[in-house]
DNA sequence: AACAGCCACAACCGCCTTAGT
DNA sequence: GACTAAGGCGGTTGTGGCTGT
């Protein structure tokens, strides 16, 4: 890895402005992006005249300012969708984020850790309704280490039980029409393993 | 009314990956 | 191939508002 020598976090700390935006930063960041586009952040920063760093910029961008974005009001059913996809993914938000039209991988963190954690964590000191499910909850905590694993593998069960094995790619279509539920139908299916399926290995 | 504790969420930090030279 | 800058991501923190005492 290259020496970090200004990734634009650490960039004079001092200089720079920080904390809560305010409307006319926000004003003067959607104006830019106009011109410039949502991409080359450090070049928005700069045009701007903010005194922010690009990243700094792309997470407003990215969690409040862009168009289409959906904010509180988490329904049920988005919720029981994120239940299931962090059972798949662990905890990679953004590929979550990336099926939850509108939603924001910084939102359904924040969801999570307030809301869901608590509710999983419940789920599982409840052994007697354990389902594959919560079975699959338990491996939670090292859902970070996922991170490690190949982006086409998911290896549901570590114990070797219920390895399946999949391409994420393949799995979901991250085509920008694909929003709709029907890839969730998919996976709903694919939930209910036949006992002979789930031991192939 | 005042205070303490809790909660939700916006924002920052640091690491990793990717793109450009 | 090595190096650097920029972008992307997940973890963590700071803080304002809410609730209970």
């Amino acid at each position: 890895m290259a020496p970090r020598v200004n990734d634009g976090t650490i960039t004079s700390k001092r200089a720079m402005n920080r904390g809560a935006w305010t409307p006319e930063e926000d004003r003067k960041l959607a104006q830019c992006i106009e011109i410039h586009g949502p991409k080359r952040w450090k070049t928005v920063a700069i045009k701007s005249g903010l005194n922010r760093c690009g990243k700094s910029c792309r997470l407003r961008w990215l969690n409040y300012l862009r168009p289409n974005i959906k904010r509180g009001n988490i329904s049920d059913e988005e919720e029981d969708l994120i239940l299931r996809l962090h059972r798949l993914l662990g905890n990679r938000w953004s590929l979550i984020a990336g099926r939850l039209p509108g939603r924001t991988d910084n939102e359904i963190k924040n969801y999570w850790n307030s809301h869901l954690c608590k509710k999983v964590n419940q789920k599982v000191e409840k052994p007697e309704s354990s389902t594959r499910h919560e079975i699959i909850g338990q491996n939670d905590q090292n859902a970070g280490d996922n991170r490690a694993m190949s982006e086409n593998e998911v290896e549901i069960n570590e114990s070797g039980n219920l390895d399946v094995s999949l391409d994420v790619n393949e799995f979901f279509n991250f085509s920008e029409e694909s929003f709709g539920f029907d890839w969730l139908n998919k996976y709903l299916e694919l939930d209910q393993i036949p006992e002979s399926t789930e031991r192939s290995e």
